[in-house]
DNA sequence: AATACGCATAACCTCTTGGTTATGCGAACT
DNA sequence: AGTTCGCATAACCAAGAGGTTATGCGTATT
């Protein structure tokens, strides 16, 4: 999980995923719209794979990347605990309190 | 974003964020179960606060934090935009096309 | 008025992260 | 068989993260 946070941490890799959304890609295509080196994305991908947000396999020359959404899945499942502090009552009565207290500071 | 899913890898953090859902708690409470220094837990709060996860008022001689979950949820939301690939017919496929591969190597 | 409490802040250290350039290596073309 | 393509890997560097101890500062307490 902290490698899963981690690896969404950085937006290149963010950006990696969403063009992985498309579709499966090859790095030096991955790599191609991103101001940097091709080390650096191989890096990234590397955080992204170890983290196991991406799997990779080989095709003749090319080493294919592929969005491997479970660990989003995971991650979207430790977020969904604190559902209840964002959509239900307890948000409201909380902001309810907030106002009290400005508008009341004595 | 960055800031918060930075925020969200640290265990440490995550379970400070656990602790805020059963309500306010003072610094020094929060640092109690941990095996550091309070400055450390200082500092952790104040990464949680910069990332919006956390909201911190003064009450008496007490600085209480808070859980702010807005920030989970725009969390929350941005996995959303990645839903279908863990829960529609894309995912099973993907898994049927490497059952194919894996059976059929030729 | 002095003391103790509840923190924040500073200074420092070590390990990690994110980038670079240089190089190597296997597969594919010619 | 040699060259080129598509990457991985290594070595290096600056900056940031996560911990420490020492200290300071505002707010009760006595």
């Amino acid at each position: 999980m902290d490698r899963a946070f981690a690896a969404l941490a950085d937006p290149t890799r963010r950006a990696i995923l969403a063009r992985l959304a498309t579709g499966e890609a090859g790095v030096l295509d991955i790599a191609e719209p991103f101001p940097m080196s091709q080390p650096a994305i191989s890096k990234h991908l590397k955080v992204l794979a170890s983290a196991g947000l991406v799997s990779r396999r080989r095709q003749a020359k090319h080493h294919l990347c592929r969005l491997d959404a479970k660990r989003l899945k995971d991650v979207a499942d430790w977020l969904g605990t604190y559902r209840e502090f964002w959509e239900d009552s307890f948000a409201r009565l909380d902001e309810y309190v907030d106002t009290l207290r400005s508008e009341e500071p004595s």
